[in-house]
DNA sequence: ACCTCGATTTAGACTCGTTCTAACTCCTGC
DNA sequence: GCAGGAGTTAGAACGAGTCTAAATCGAGGT
């Protein structure tokens, strides 16, 4: 999923595309890429150096207001951004060093709370997160 | 569940009760409590008045790590404190307004991540976490 | 071309939740 | 009764993120 398509359905939004959030945008490609604002900032001032980290944030939360990137609020440590926002998918987190990937288990649409269990809520959503080691982790 | 059987099993264990830890132990007693450090904190001072915010935080995590107390890091604002530490349950989420509760969803046993997407990890835990709106939030 | 005005960007101050530090006090075992 | 470690404390420091107020940009109208 190359950056193109990610620019070209925000010029579709009537965007303005500035050199600031194409900037953001292309830090932003790739499969598996989970990237802290931080990161996405110090990425994107290569191409961009004069970015602020103000810019970075508040672009990514536009992105993700438009649903066009995902956040991920990995239980410890700060956020990061999924390019791969539409796709429904869970996470994988090493209780060690936090390397997160994502998953598609299997089962999970099999998942519901029962009514008794609602406690007046309208479920909209489930979030499966499966814990562990990594390989690199002892 | 009192009071008592979380101060006996911290006794047990010959853990030093110091008047401090017990008045935050007294804090996370009840059905459903989920308490944010700094709520355990100004209720363990109505016990305690000159007990220190530095205490409470050293005092829930000592918790934490013996296993005594489960900490629930709500997605969005501080960490929860459930006192219901040992039992496997999993959480709804007002996405308003915050409020937790606990749930006892029917089929988290099923959940398994395929081989193919173990990415190396040794998976030890799933949590799972409904969101929604509670009756109170539109 | 030239204004105008809202949208965008910026640096830095600020907030929140939490951890760290270094000094202090209190037990516990000898 | 004393030494030394365990526990406590206030406040500084921290990391992540938001807010503010001022500067700058650029698209649409003339």
């Amino acid at each position: 999923m190359p950056v193109a398509p990610l620019i070209e359905r925000l010029e579709a939004r009537r965007w303005r595309i500035t050199p600031q959030r194409r900037a953001v945008a292309e830090t932003l490609v790739g499969e598996h890429v989970h990237l802290s604002a931080d990161e996405v900032f110090s990425r994107a001032r290569t191409g961009f150096p004069d970015i602020s980290r103000a810019t970075v944030y508040n672009t990514l939360n536009e992105l993700v207001a438009m649903g066009e990137v995902g956040e991920v609020r990995s239980p410890t440590g700060p956020v990061l951004y999924d390019p791969n926002g539409t796709d429904r998918h869970h996470h994988l987190v090493c209780t060690g060093c936090g390397t997160l990937f994502d998953v598609r288990p299997e089962g999970v649409d099999a998942l519901h709370l029962a009514p008794g269990q609602r406690h007046g809520f309208r479920v909209e959503d489930v979030e499966v997160v499966f814990r562990g080691r990594c390989g690199t982790c002892p």
